[in-house]
DNA sequence: CTACATTTGACAAATTCTGACAAGCCACTA
DNA sequence: TAGTGGCTTGTCAGAATTTGTCAAATGTAG
């Protein structure tokens, strides 16, 4: 479960690219890749970059899914108080 | 610029505490207190529950400061977006 | 079976985090 | 002025986490 990622296999496959193509334009391994789109890692921003690059994709939309996945793993372990404190980070951020 | 270290400043001066009493009771030097309050580094959550303790706040108010924090330094680098990924974080959190 | 794409686990290297220590700063007072 | 007490800061080593690769496993279509 992991926005960006199944949002790259989404658009990879309706291009019918490989992971290795994707891969080999990030000059990473094609298991990095992988794990990218499964969840398992988490892309650098210049990675999300550069896949939106080579995917066509606009890349506003595939930073914000990143960064999402990175506020959702700051929060997934404390779902009680997540709200109240996306409440207060949301505050500042107004500033 | 630090919800957690500002009010835990707050609460212990509030009670004439030193930081070497706080630190104390978390067994780390006062140093590290110091960095904590002033928002240099990061407390744990185990951390933050002593403190409350020591302190006599609610625990849930100073955790909640503590992921706060966090949220904000993940987003903070990308405040274009924030707001927007904040939002697709929130939605999976009422799931 | 073969060929090819993807996934997985294990690992070393790189990076980041943690807490301690020592030195410094500031305010107060003898 | 020197001394004291509280706090702050820079630096460092060890710990912990992250990163990307490799090799092997699994899946899938002919």
């Amino acid at each position: 479960m992991n926005h960006l990622g199944q949002r790259i296999r989404e658009l990879r496959e309706m291009q019918n690219l490989l992971l290795r193509q994707v891969a080999a334009h990030l000059e990473v391994d094609t298991a990095l890749m992988s794990k990218i789109e499964r969840g398992d890692r988490n892309a650098s921003k210049q990675q999300v970059i550069e896949i939106a690059k080579y995917l066509k994709a606009n890349e506003e939309e595939l930073l914000t899914l990143w960064l999402a996945d990175k506020i959702e793993s700051t929060i997934v372990e404390e779902p009680a108080i997540a709200y109240q404190a996306m409440k207060i980070a949301n505050k500042k951020l107004k500033k």
